[in-house]
RNA sequence: GGGCCCCUAGCUCAGUGGUAGAGCACGUGACUUUUAAUCACGGUGUCCCGGGUUCGAUCCCCGGGGGGCCCA
């Protein structure tokens, strides 16, 4: 028998026993009157003779992460997740039952105590048991105490365990928690309506990414994932919905890394008579406001860098960081229109060692030089504006510069956390622009965007001026809560099957 | 998709071409204010899987699986 078997064997048969004894292994349900988070925030300050006087009996719950055992008088160390508190098992103090009870805990059990709180010797709060109530047994057995869980495969995998053993974990979820109520506040505060739009989408539109596909079987119907929520939303401002958000799930069928989940988190907000000035104004506000409200300041540390996060926030133009970048890397001067023509533009990116496919104009390879030498170096928040329209069929145009549309993505560190622009509201430019992706999906693009003539004729109704942005919350809350990995900041991340009958 | 690295007890990790180790956890005993409790004693195992080389492979080689990081 190996050691794991016999630990559950052993566990198993203290279970047996504590149904020997009478008392309900899985009962239904347990009054608290405390929480042992609210314990310890009540009376985590107090003396020992404050307690002493004050003489406070409290009812509480948890499960058991520490268990030291003297014989007559036992410690047993308790969270609720948020705090820990210990008991003192006394074995006079407790009925026989209760103690016989105590006798069958193993770690990571799950017991309700009574009795009253008082200070140890060594100083610390403790609850003196007088009634010991069996709650539900934990038949295998746990990481270690110490060391905690370090595996990341088992932590994403098996995440209860993960947040059982690791205090630091919990902290992120309830941050990431912290960060979407703040942000809905902000949204809701300033008369933004919180909408649902489909995930299932006959068409799937409004980014440039491949879709998951499924298949609605009443109906005979194929049906995507959504990849975003863009062309619904922009349907309700054709509604007279001047200001909406969603906060939902996006699904792209792309590469998984640390800044990629196949389903990911985004806040995506529309509003009606703004354009993309209006909305850098608006991210600053927001970014800033939420980091304050959510983890208490707009100075946060990412991957060993401090991030301001207080307005205002740097702007960039795409094309010049570029420019300046490749210049730089050359160690001569180039020349804006090198990234407007298609050949010099192909000759630079040849230079730079950077590679673009057979069809990609301009724009396209404009796109790929910044992403290639710039991205990275954007640890401040940066607003890059400005983009090619060839990688932006849902932006409208500058008045003066068509090759170039209203748009801007923020970076902080080091990765685009947002991504906004003015809307193309002109159904016959909007027909041309996808047209052109259709073409592009032709010569084998398969991110390329569908027509969709739905989402046509609801312009043809006539969308007002509108500015529309979405915001990553997974990564927003991985700069928020130094976490290096999107894969830190979900609490379910998408794992690769294992083979049956191999651990875990 | 490519490169590099990792996979040994339930957990955290050592280690070796020749019967596989530590700490925690687990079991037995002692202990009525301990706290990574302590002390004594005890058993831990598909060394990720398959093949090859070898008298002998957990170790070397090849293939596969899972994971991490970097690149695309």
């Amino acid at each position: 028998m190996t050691a794991y078997d016999e630990q559950v064997a052993q566990r198993r048969a203290n279970l047996e026993e504590l149904g020997k004894l009478g008392i309900e292994i899985y009962p239904r349900r347990f009054e608290r009157r405390h929480t042992i988070a609210g314990l310890v925030d009540a009376y985590g300050a107090r003396s020992h003779d404050e307690l002493e006087a004050a003489r406070v009996e409290t009812i509480t719950a948890g499960r058991i992460l520490g268990i030291r055992a003297f014989g007559k008088a036992n410690f047993l160390v308790l969270s609720d997740g948020a705090a820990r508190i210990q008991a003192y098992i006394r074995q006079d103090s407790l009925d026989e039952l209760g103690f016989r009870v105590f006798k069958l805990l193993d770690f990571g059990d799950w017991v309700g105590i009574e009795g009253r709180l008082f200070r140890t010797k060594t100083g610390e709060l403790t609850i003196w048991a007088s009634r010991l109530h069996f709650l539900a047994k934990c038949l295998l057995p746990l990481p270690e105490k110490w060391h905690g869980l370090a595996d990341v495969e088992t932590r994403y995998r098996q995440r209860y365990l993960d947040l059982i053993v690791n205090p630091d974990s919990r902290r992120v979820f309830e941050a990431r928690s912290r960060i979407v109520g703040a942000i809905r506040a902000f949204m809701t505060a300033r008369g933004y309506l919180e909408v649902e739009t489909p995930m299932m989408q006959p068409i799937a539109g409004g980014a440039l990414a491949r879709p998951f596909t499924t298949h609605h079987n009443t109906l005979d119907m194929p049906l995507y994932l959504r990849i975003a929520p863009e062309l619904y939303l922009k349907r309700l401002t054709v509604g007279g919905l001047e200001k909406v958000f969603e906060i939902n799930r996006n699904f792209r069928n792309e590469g998984i890394s640390t800044q990629h989940n196949p389903e990911f988190t985004m806040m995506e907000f529309y509003e009606a008579y703004a354009d993309y000035h209006r909305l850098m104004a608006l991210t600053e506000e927001l970014i800033a406001e939420v980091a304050r409200s959510a983890v208490g300041t707009d100075r946060v540390t990412f991957g060993g860098r401090e991030i301001g996060l207080a307005p205002p926030f740097a702007r960039l133009s795409l094309r010049e960081a570029a420019r300046a970048a490749a210049s730089a890397r050359l160690g001569r001067e180039v020349p804006e229109r090198a990234l407007r023509d298609r050949a010099a533009a192909s000759v630079l990116a040849r230079d730079l060692a950077i590679e673009v496919g057979q069809a990609d104009g301009a724009g396209r390879i404009a796109a790929a030089i910044f992403e290639a030498l710039c991205e990275d170096a954007l640890v401040q928040p940066t607003f890059v504006y400005d983009f090619p329209t060839e990688v932006s069929p849902l932006s409208k145009q500058k008045p003066d510069d068509p090759d170039t549309v209203e748009r801007f993505e923020l970076y902080i560190g080091g990765f685009e956390v947002a991504n906004a622009f003015s809307e193309l509201n002109d159904p016959v430019e909007q027909r041309r622009r996808f047209e052109a992706q259709l073409s592009s999906r032709a010569r084998g693009d398969l991110e390329a965007h569908a027509m969709d003539e739905d989402y046509l004729r609801a312009l043809e109704y006539g969308l007002p001026p509108t500015g529309g942005e979405g915001v990553g919350i997974d990564r927003l809350v991985m700069v928020l809560t130094d976490s290096p990995s999107i894969r830190d900041v979900i609490l379910f991340p998408l794992m690769r099957r294992r083979e049956q009958g191999s651990a875990p």
